[in-house]
RNA sequence: GUUUCCUUAGUUAAAUGGAUAUAACAGCCCCCUCCUAAGGGGCAGUUGAGGGUUCGAUUCCCCCAGGAAACGCCA
């Protein structure tokens, strides 16, 4: 279904056509002034050189021919050459009723659709999420969705951090905690045991312990780096102990991302190109590519073109030990081998752009991808606390996402009892899903790329540009629908009424409904989340005004209340489907 | 030091080069005999400084001030 904005402006490109002008000129955009039109076409103004005429003269002859437009109720020349518009209202009714009956609320899906990698989350083994990855995995699931609604092919992978040293951290303390474990008897060729023997907790204090003390302790370092060495070379005991690792973390890790409403198709590791490093390494050698620079193999990704010095891309390190440069490009080449993707996107902190930048660079030069294929990162910002600095706990340590996600919980729960006689059950479970809609919201209705200050009073309270404030317009939608129904209404055989507006609050939201095409592609191809919360923010508000100037279940007339209810059911569907693309969901009640 | 990004109301955020810069929160004032007042309506308050391009600049260019980040063996 074509986008509203763009049947104005052909209607307008068709007037600027008939009275002699260039139809380019009468592209239509939305009113900066409310209060004058609802659309406007600034086309006389910009065309007033080409014609060597004033704008006013030009606005005035494409106004008469709209006289009698089926589009437009009113399209008059204002000086100094504005175009002020507005529309007939069967004109925004009938295309709400065709918008009803498309199976995606008129929007149409990519015309090329593309197979796209996503490479979000980062999440590490043997460490607790915290809240540095909860805006990858919150975007990251966002953009997902979108591009999948948009028809595009999305693959999700975490890409674990499973491989480097902090492995040979965890096993190293393991050993000297328990050398009795089988794991360490090189010796012992039977089946190693089902069960982990340690649980995630031990897991996520060991790892801390190790680190600090291997920093501060040589030869216990030495010790690790041999463990590391020991799994990357494939000793059975390190790896089985491994897997075990592994195991418990990810069961762990998944617990978390299911709260958060995220999840992935791939759960592949650094670990799972390990073994096409040589390989690749030793291609971008004999390609000409890779050489010695200060002791460490690099490949030079300076352009001329470049304001800045761009450092060469590191692929091994002088110990000629791999580093996360080498997995990176190794991660890309395995995803070129085993899915094709046309585009690969890094949901990534915004601070590594210039890594990604070589890494890209990198890649292209060495011929690991298409020329064709989309290299793309999207940095996001750092989450602040109130002071403005990065989010820390009152201790000033690193906070834990689940104690995070618990406070938010905390906190709805005490506003829902606080406003609202439930059951404790009720409660509970209705704080669970708003407090993920507070926290999602409270971080996509920013823009990605932007830092932004986390305030739990604000992003919980159901005041202003919110997630709770979104999900009570949808709750109350849904309660008027089930009185509706309780009434012995039928929502599913009023569906197709939707009438002409019959007043201004009704035709503001049929004007807002109209735009939900528009916004999604525009969130599509530009990555931007933000603006699904920016359109389904002002859709409340345009459903909160109609609903306090109309009393819906006591209209008498049986056609305007069906029409009307059945734009309650639109405006729930479109309000539901939105927050589903940013990975949340309403409750029945709140 | 070099480079990049940012600077909009008291605060947090919006605005393909268009009119009187848009909202929210906080502040002040109204509205529940009425479908959830977790709502609605109103008042007041802003583009860091200076140049330039343009009929028109928050937006593009230059410069200054302030902030953040990155800058080869961490990820």
């Amino acid at each position: 279904m074509k986008k509203i904005l763009d049947l104005i402006s052909d209607e307008m490109m068709q007037a600027f056509e008939q009275a002699g002008y260039d139809r380019a000129l009468g592209r239509v955009t939305l009113s900066n002034r409310p209060d004058l039109c609802e659309y406007q076409c600034n086309g006389a103004m910009a065309g007033a050189k080409q014609y060597k005429k004033a704008p006013i003269m030009i606005a005035n002859d494409v106004a008469a021919k709209l006289a009698d437009s089926a589009v437009f109720a009113k399209a008059e020349a204002v000086a100094p050459g504005f175009l002020n518009l507005t529309l007939k209202r069967e004109f925004v009714g009938d295309y709400i009723k065709k918008m009803r009956a498309d199976r995606k609320y008129g929007l149409e899906e990519a015309k090329n659709p593309a197979k796209i990698v996503l490479d979000y989350g980062g999440p590490n083994v043997a460490k607790p999420l915290h809240v540095g990855h909860l805006r990858s995995a919150i975007i990251g699931e966002s953009v997902k969705r979108i591009a999948r609604y948009m028809g595009h092919t999305v693959i999700g992978d975490t890409h674990l951090g499973d491989w480097g040293q902090p492995m040979g951290l965890i096993m190293n303390e393991l050993k000297i905690r328990k050398p009795e474990l089988v794991y360490f008897d090189e010796n012992y060729h039977g089946e190693y045991p089902a069960d982990p023997p340690f649980t995630i907790s031990e897991l996520e204090e060991i790892y801390p312990t190790a680190s600090k003390r291997s920093k501060e302790d040589e030869a216990y370092k030495a010790d690790a780096m041999a463990c590391t060495f020991k799994l990357q070379s494939g000793v059975a005991g390190y790896r089985a102990l491994w897997k075990h690792i592994i195991a418990v973390s990810v069961t762990d890790l998944k617990k978390i991302y299911e709260k958060l409403n995220v999840d992935f198709d791939l759960w592949n590791g650094e670990s799972a190109v390990h073994d096409m490093i040589p390989g690749m390494v030793e291609a971008m050698k004999e390609g000409g590519y890779a050489y010695l620079s200060e002791g460490a193999l690099v490949v030079d990704v300076k352009e001329e073109t470049d304001t800045k010095e761009i450092p060469p891309c590191m692929i091994l390190k002088s110990d000629g030990a791999a580093l996360y440069n080498t997995t990176d490009l190794a991660t890309i080449m395995m995803r070129m081998e085993t899915e094709q993707p046309d585009r690969i996107v890094y949901v990534v902190d915004k601070r590594q752009e210039l890594y990604f930048e070589q890494v890209f660079r990198c890649a292209r030069k060495t011929k690991l991808v298409q020329e064709d294929t989309e290299l793309k990162f999207l940095g996001f910002g750092t989450m602040n606390g109130k002071d403005g600095k990065p989010f820390k706990t009152r201790e000033g340590g690193v906070m834990r996402l689940e104690n995070l996600i618990q406070q938010i919980n905390d906190e709805m729960l005490r506003k829902i009892k606080e406003s609202r006689e439930t059951s404790d059950e009720e409660a509970a479970a209705t704080a669970q899903v708003v407090g993920l809609a507070a926290l999602k919201y409270g971080d996509l209705s920013n823009q990605a790329s932007k830092d932004y200050i986390f305030d739990i009073d604000r992003f919980t309270s159901s005041e202003g540009d919110t997630g709770p404030y979104i999900l009570y317009t949808i709750v109350r939608i849904k309660s008027i629908l089930a009185k509706f129904t309780e009434n012995g209404g039928n929502v599913q055989a009023v569906l197709s009424e939707i009438k002409a507006p019959v007043n201004d609050s009704e035709k503001q939201l049929m004007m807002e409904l109209a735009k939900y095409n528009a916004s999604v592609e525009a969130a599509c191809d530009e990555y931007a989340p933000h603006k699904i919360c920016a359109y389904i923010y002002d859709l409340a508000n345009a459903f909160n005004h109609f609903y306090h100037e109309t009393k819906i279940l006591a209209e008498d007339d049986a056609d305007r209340k069906a029409g009307w209810i059945a734009l309650l059911a639109l405006t729930r569907d479109v309000l539901e489907t939105s927050i589903d693309l940013l990975g949340f969901s309403a409750p029945e009640r709140m």
